[in-house]
DNA sequence: AAAATTTGGTTTATATTATAAACCGCTTTA
DNA sequence: TAAAGCGGTTTATAATATAAACCAAATTTT
């Protein structure tokens, strides 16, 4: 059975990276609502995607309010695939 | 996004329930082999399933050999259909 | 037949992870 | 200008996964 990468094998950054997928751009505060997770998991989270090179971490303003916004990368498009991918082996999918 | 059963949510656990869905039992030698895992590490993740009550563990004999078998219960079984129905909306299947 | 090795595990210790709580600077509002 | 809110980060804690150490019984070796 092939391994599971263990940054994708996590709850809440599967689930960022999951929304990352479908959407050019998410920034801080929807990725938080869409999640239902707190602001400090959520930025923890964030920076290990970050660190893996899977995402692309971005902050800006609107105004004069920081704007912290997300982006997958091609490497964590990849990822995101295959880690799919070994998972159906184990869903029976 | 729907939560995911943290019980099933750990690759080996997983596997060992995704091998059990598939046959009538399993015996401890032979899913460390399919799973490739440490004994220790299977002893502990076989006893979670079991305190979950997705698995039987029942302890026997072959000759002299003490023989460890495993199958998955009826509630074992609808876990991980659920389990496998939240994941697939992570993974946009 | 005693000693050493293997088998089939369990228990315990350790490293990693996830998570929440506490905190921080800036902005807006009262 | 004090207090409350926004958008986060850092730090502490709890939970988890994993391997290492261990154990009893059976088998093999000498």
């Amino acid at each position: 059975m092939k391994e599971l990468d263990p940054i994708l094998h996590s709850q809440l950054r599967l689930a960022v990276m999951s929304i990352l997928m479908n959407v050019d751009e998410a920034d801080f505060v929807y990725l938080k609502e869409q999640t239902e997770s707190t602001a400090g998991n959520l930025s923890v989270q964030l920076d290990k995607l970050s660190n893996a090179g899977y995402i692309t971490v971005t902050k800006g303003f609107v105004g004069k309010k920081t704007r912290t916004t997300c982006q997958v990368t091609e490497q964590g498009r990849k990822a995101f695939e295959e880690y799919v991918e070994a998972l159906k082996a184990y869903l029976n999918l």
